[in-house]
RNA sequence: GCCCUCGUAGCUCAGCUGGAUAGAGCGACGGACUUCUAAUCCGUUGGUCGCAGGUUCGAAUCCUGCCGGGGGCGCCA
C-alpha cells in the first residue's frame, strides 16, 4: 500500500461518512496529508485529516477520528487504525499489502518515480547564462548542477523541459574582454577596467597561434578580430566543460541573434501593442510600474542604444513564441533586483506573471581557501573554475555536493575540505548502497536466482527493517513530485541519503541470499525482490541528479 | 533609507509546503567483520530552533517588530 492509496482510501471513507450523514461537511478534500510518523509506535502512516476537518464538520477532532478509524479498519490492506493524541489517525498496513510495493517498483523499473504532477507543461529552464568572457567558476557550477537536476526532476514529473543557456555576447563587456586579450597578445598592459586573469594570456596565445597574422591587422579590425576569436575559444571551453560536467544544454541562445534576426524590434512591437511603452526624455521606456516594479525601465537610451533589458524583453517574448508556457530563470542573489522587473515585464507582455514566469534566486557560494575567503572576481582573476573543481573532486561528488542543498541557502565550501573530504561525501554513501545492491543481484544470478515480481509472497517481508525500506520506496514518487512542484531538486538527494541508510540497516539485519548449502526459499526470493526494487529507486534517484550509479565500488 | 534572503548541536546543514519526544553528516569517545562489499552498522556525547509578541487544538515552520550576517536598489552589462 502506498501513501497515495492510503490517501485515496481516507478520502473514499470520508465521502462515505458524508453520504451516510454521519459527518456534515460541505466539501470533501480531493486528497489528504499522509505522512510517515517519526515514532514507530505511531504506526506505519499517519494522517491529520480529523484535526483539519473537525471544525468544519462541527465535531470534536477525536470524535471524527473515531468514525474514520472504524471505517478505515474495513479497508483491504489496512491492518489497524488507532486514534492518538489530539486526533491523529495512526495506520498500520498489512505486511502483504506493504510488500507488494516491491513488485510495483520492479515492474515500473526505470519509470518508477515518474508522475503526472507537471503533465502537459512546456518549460524553459534558463541557467548559468554567463558572459563568454572567462571560465565558468564555482558560482556557475552550482547553477549547472542545480539547474540540470531541476530540469531532470521536472521531466520526471511529466513536464516537457528545454535547458537553455543565454550567451551574453553583446555589449561593452565583450569589448573590454577583446581589448584585454589583444593587450596581452601585444605585450601591452591590460586596461585597468579589463580582465586580468591568467586565462587572458592563455587565450591571447591561442588566438595568435591560430591566426598569426592577427597582430598585423589595422587597429580597429584587430580589436574586433581578437574579440571574436577569443569569444569563440572561450565559449567552446565553457561548452566543453559543461559536457564533461554532464550538463547538456538543448539551446545555446546568443544575445546577438536577437538583433540579427530582428527579434528585438519584434519584441518591442509586442509590448507596444499591450500599451505599456512610452517615450520620455528622448528614451523609450516600459511602464513596469503598472505591475509592481519600483520604477519604469529604459529600453532604448536617448543616444539610440538598446539596453540589456531590451534584450531580456525580446528574449522572453521569443521564448513564449517558441511555445513555452513557463519560463524559469535561475539567478544568483546578486541579480535579485531583476525579479520585480522581469515579472513586470512579463505582465507588460500580456502574460500572467504568476504562471508564465518564475525566477529562482540562489544564494551565492562562498569559497574558503587556506582559511581565507576567496573573492570571486573574474576581472581580478581570482576564480575557482569549474574545470579545477572537476579535477579536484570529480563530477559525481561535485554535482552531488552542489545539488544537495536548497538554492536559497548560502553555501560555504572550503576548497581544502571539499577535496580532502571527498571520500566522506554523502554521494558515496548512496553510491555504495547501490553498488552493494548490484553486488547482491550479481551473486543471486550466480545462484540462478532472479527477482520475480509475479512469484513471491509479499507478506514475508514483515521484518521491521523490511517495512522501513518498503515504506521508503513507496515514498519516492511523492518525493519526485514535490521536488518538481517546489523546484527543489535537493529533496531527491536528501531522500536518497535517507533511503540508502534505511537499506544499509536492512542489509545489516536481514540476510538476503541463501548461505552455504542452504536451498533458496520464499523469504530469499522476497528479499531479493526488495533488493531489486531498492536498486531501481536509488538508481533512478541518482539519475535525477545526474550522478552515476556504480555497479561496483 | 527601501527591498530580498538567511539565522537550528562545536562545524557544515536537513526538517516532508502548521503536527506528536527537533534530525543527519562531520568532530569526540566506545563497540560490531570465519557469512551477500566494514565506503557499512550500533551506542555515547551534544540544542533558550537569533530575540519578543501574535495567529490555533498545535509554530523551527505562518504574521508583526527588533537584533545580526549576506545581497540588491544606473538611460551599466
Amino acid at each position: 500500500m502506498t501513501p497515495q492509496q492510503i490517501s485515496d482510501a481516507v478520502v473514499h471513507v470520508l465521502e462515505g461518512l458524508v453520504t451516510r450523514g454521519a459527518v456534515a461537511l460541505a466539501e470533501v478534500p480531493g486528497s489528504v496529508v499522509v505522512e510517515r510518523p517519526k515514532v514507530r509506535s505511531h504506526g506505519d502512516y499517519a494522517t491529520n485529516v480529523a484535526l483539519q476537518l473537525a471544525k468544519k464538520a462541527g465535531m470534536r477532532p477525536q470524535e471524527l477520528a473515531g468514525l474514520l478509524a472504524d471505517a478505515l479498519r474495513e479497508v483491504g490492506g489496512v491492518a489497524d487504525v488507532q486514534v492518538a493524541g489530539p486526533g491523529f489517525l495512526n495506520i498500520t498496513v498489512e505486511a502483504g499489502a506493504q510488500g507488494r510495493v516491491a513488485a510495483q517498483v520492479v515492474a515500473a523499473g526505470a519509470s518508477y518515480g515518474r508522475n503526472e504532477a507537471l503533465a502537459g507543461r512546456s518549460v524553459n529552464v534558463e541557467f548559468i547564462s554567463a558572459n563568454p568572457t572567462g571560465p565558468l567558476h564555482l558560482g556557475h557550477t552550482r547553477w549547472a548542477a542545480v539547474g540540470d537536476a531541476l530540469a531532470r526532476v521536472m521531466e520526471a514529473a511529466g513536464a516537457s523541459v528545454t535547458r537553455e543557456f543565454y550567451v551574453n555576447d553583446r555589449g561593452n563587456q565583450m569589448d573590454k574582454f577583446g581589448a584585454s586579450v589583444e593587450a596581452a597578445a601585444l605585450g601591452r598592459p591590460v586596461p585597468e577596467d579589463g580582465y586580468h586573469g591568467a586565462y587572458i594570456h592563455e587565450l591571447a596565445e591561442q588566438v595568435v597561434a591560430a591566426r598569426p597574422d592577427i597582430v598585423d591587422l589595422p587597429d580597429d579590425e584587430r580589436l574586433v578580430a581578437f574579440r571574436e576569436e577569443a569569444y569563440r575559444l572561450q565559449l567552446a571551453e565553457q561548452q566543453q566543460q559543461l559536457e564533461v560536467f554532464q550538463t547538456h544544454f538543448d539551446v545555446w541562445f546568443s544575445e546577438r541573434s536577437l538583433y540579427g534576426e530582428g527579434k528585438v524590434d519584434h519584441g518591442l512591437q509586442v509590448l507596444d501593442k499591450q500599451g505599456h511603452l512610452y517615450e520620455a526624455d528622448g528614451a523609450l521606456w516600459m511602464r513596469t510600474t503598472d505591475y509592481g516594479d519600483d520604477k519604469d525601465r529604459v529600453l532604448r537610451r536617448s543616444n539610440g542604444e538598446l539596453t540589456y533589458f531590451a534584450s531580456d524583453t525580446a528574449y522572453y517574448v521569443d521564448k513564449r513564441e517558441r511555445g513555452f508556457d513557463l519560463c524559469i530563470y535561475l539567478l544568483g542573489a546578486d541579480h535579485h533586483g531583476y525579479v520585480g522587473r522581469l515579472k513586470a515585464m512579463a505582465a507588460c507582455a500580456g502574460d500572467d506573471p504568476e504562471s508564465n514566469i518564475e525566477v529562482l534566486i540562489g544564494q551565492l557560494v562562498k569559497i574558503l581557501r587556506g582559511g581565507e575567503e576567496v573573492r570571486l572576481s573574474k576581472r581580478a582573476g581570482s576564480i575557482v573554475t569549474l574545470g579545477e573543481l572537476v579535477d579536484l573532486i570529480g563530477v559525481d561528488a561535485l554535482r552531488y555536493t552542489l545539488s544537495r542543498y536548497p538554492v536559497d541557502s548560502p553555501l560555504t565550501l572550503d576548497v581544502e575540505e571539499i577535496t580532502r573530504a571527498s571520500a566522506e561525501n554523502p554521494v558515496y554513501y548512496v553510491q555504495y548502497a547501490h553498488a552493494r545492491l548490484a553486488s547482491i543481484l550479481r551473486n543471486a544470478a550466480d545462484l540462478d536466482l532472479a527477482p520475480a515480481g509475479d512469484d513471491f509472497d509479499p507478506a514475508l517481508l514483515s521484518h521491521e527493517r523490511e517495512g522501513d525500506l518498503l515504506r521508503a520506496l513507496a515514498e519516492f514518487p511523492r518525493v519526485v513530485a514535490s521536488a518538481a512542484q517546489l523546484r527543489e531538486p535537493h529533496r531527491v538527494a536528501r531522500y536518497l541519503e535517507e533511503t540508502a541508510g534505511t537499506f544499509h540497516r536492512f542489509y545489516d539485519a536481514c540476510r538476503v541470499l541463501p548461505q552455504g548449502d542452504e536451498e533458496p526459499g520464499d523469504l530469499h526470493r522476497a528479499r531479493l525482490l526488495l533488493v531489486a526494487a531498492t536498486r531501481i529507486v536509488l538508481g533512478n534517484g541518482l539519475a535525477l541528479l545526474g550522478v552515476t550509479a556504480p555497479e561496483r565500488m
